[in-house]
DNA sequence: CCCATTCCTAAACGGCGGGTCAGAAACTGC
DNA sequence: GCAGTTTCTGACCCGCCGTTTAGGAATGGG
């Protein structure tokens, strides 16, 4: 009995709210232009959401649930691949060594979901980095960054234990640099129409990460370096002045 | 003749208003609190200036300034190191490089000062970031920081020409990984009270990316390895997953 | 002490936009 | 059709600031 409710009004109103939002931030959206993109009057509006703010945390939460699944999803498939085949040892660094080609290759897949999953927010984020001081939501991207950073932190912890990588750098500083890039990545994304190469992105980000910015004839032969002596590491560079590590002391 | 305008009135209103676009941003701060913080009326405001926006616009422009100021300075250093030094060569990577330590001592002088100009207007930092969506600020921050990712690359393949890092990386990979991490950077200083320790940061951040997460036992050994060579080099990780960088095409 | 001058205050204005609500519209079952 | 019910509309109310302005306060010169 009685009118039935236009069937895809709700979700008229988040695209269009999304789209305000991206173009203006949560602030200074108004109901009255999101409701007109969908053919509804402003009233109609309050009959879906509390307030524009209800529907912007919808979105959140969404973008965050997003997250976690894949965190965890994440977590599975490295655990199952490390049970399985065991900790690294020098000679899976070999060329054409087939267990470290099967681990990036785990990994670039995982990155590139993730691009995908914030591809698909993107306009979320971008509100989120840039529109939400002063709202709810100020900070919430932060938190959200942090705890990706924290999680970096974990897995670094994990992959140093399986041999994976270096032991003598300080997680958190490789969280940072790696999180750094994604938070970049991510900034381009935004204000772009295509999407661009997520597997190119990935690769050549972890070619740099990865290997370092010093000339390869520089770096110590490979040796078994134990446990990085006590001398002064060494650094690089920065805006003007990449540079390179060197001056790493003898083992 | 006549009532002498109180001296300090300006500058009282300046700090009121970077604290209340500190805490607010740009659209919620309000001119009475930022008059009333200073003992003056909502009116004194416009004697001083034409409108909130136009306070922060000065904000903004003093800080775009600093930024180039520095710019210029650590280009012409940069210049002078190498016209007075001449170009690297592989034993200048050798430890107790005195060459090597004069340059890594000025990049890290040079980074730290980058930082202190951050630390100085990072209330203006946080405002551009987190809060200028829907303002005529929009955007103006990664502006800023694409200009300061290009000058980073423009670095790159001077530092390439003059032997001090690798030349088989792309310039525009390596300045977002460093920018990258500089924004972080930049964005927990943002919300700290106390000034942290700049060059432990720059140290250290320069640790990770000049040398790289690989193993360093998984190094190829430092011959003059001309062009990088076919076999995979090594890796890394991320988020969940560092990895590494290989499957590199042969030259 | 008075006046011209400049500074500053506080009240008032005005627009904008979030939220409300009385009633019109749309639909169903009879 | 008609009654009953739910959906939608759009005019309206209202508070919140940014901005204006009329006039009061402070000051210095004469």
């Amino acid at each position: 009995m009685a009118r039935p409710a236009d069937p895809n009004a709700k979700s008229a109103l988040v695209a269009a709210a999304r789209a305000q939002f991206r173009e203006h931030g949560i602030q200074r959206a108004r109901i009255e232009d999101i409701t007109a993109a969908c053919g509804l009057s402003k009233g109609a509006f309050y009959l879906h959401y509390e307030s524009k703010e209800a529907l912007f945390a919808e979105l959140v939460k969404d973008f965050e649930r997003r997250m976690d699944d894949m965190f965890e999803r994440r977590t599975a498939e490295e655990d199952a691949f490390f049970s399985k085949r065991g900790a690294f040892r020098s000679n899976d660094f070999a060329p054409g060594s087939e267990r470290l080609a099967a681990l990036l290759e785990l990994q670039t897949r995982q990155d590139v979901e993730a691009l995908e999953v914030m591809w698909a927010m993107r306009d979320v984020i971008h509100v989120l980095i840039n529109g939400s001081q002063g709202t709810a939501f100020d900070g919430v991207i932060w938190h959200i960054i942090d705890r990706e950073e924290h999680r970096v932190v974990v897995a670094c912890d994990r992959l140093k234990k399986f041999g994976v990588i270096r032991t003598d750098l300080s997680s958190e500083a490789i969280a940072m640099v790696l999180m750094g890039a994604w938070v970049l990545t991510m900034r381009k994304m935004v204000s772009r129409p295509e999407k661009p190469d997520f597997t190119a992105i990935i690769t050549e980000l972890n070619v740099v990460v990865g290997e370092g910015l010093s000339p390869l004839s520089a770096r110590p032969a490979a040796k078994p370096a134990r446990k990085s002596s006590s001398a002064p590491r060494v650094p690089v560079a920065r805006t003007r002045n990449p540079r390179s590590a060197r001056m790493r002391k003898a083992p």
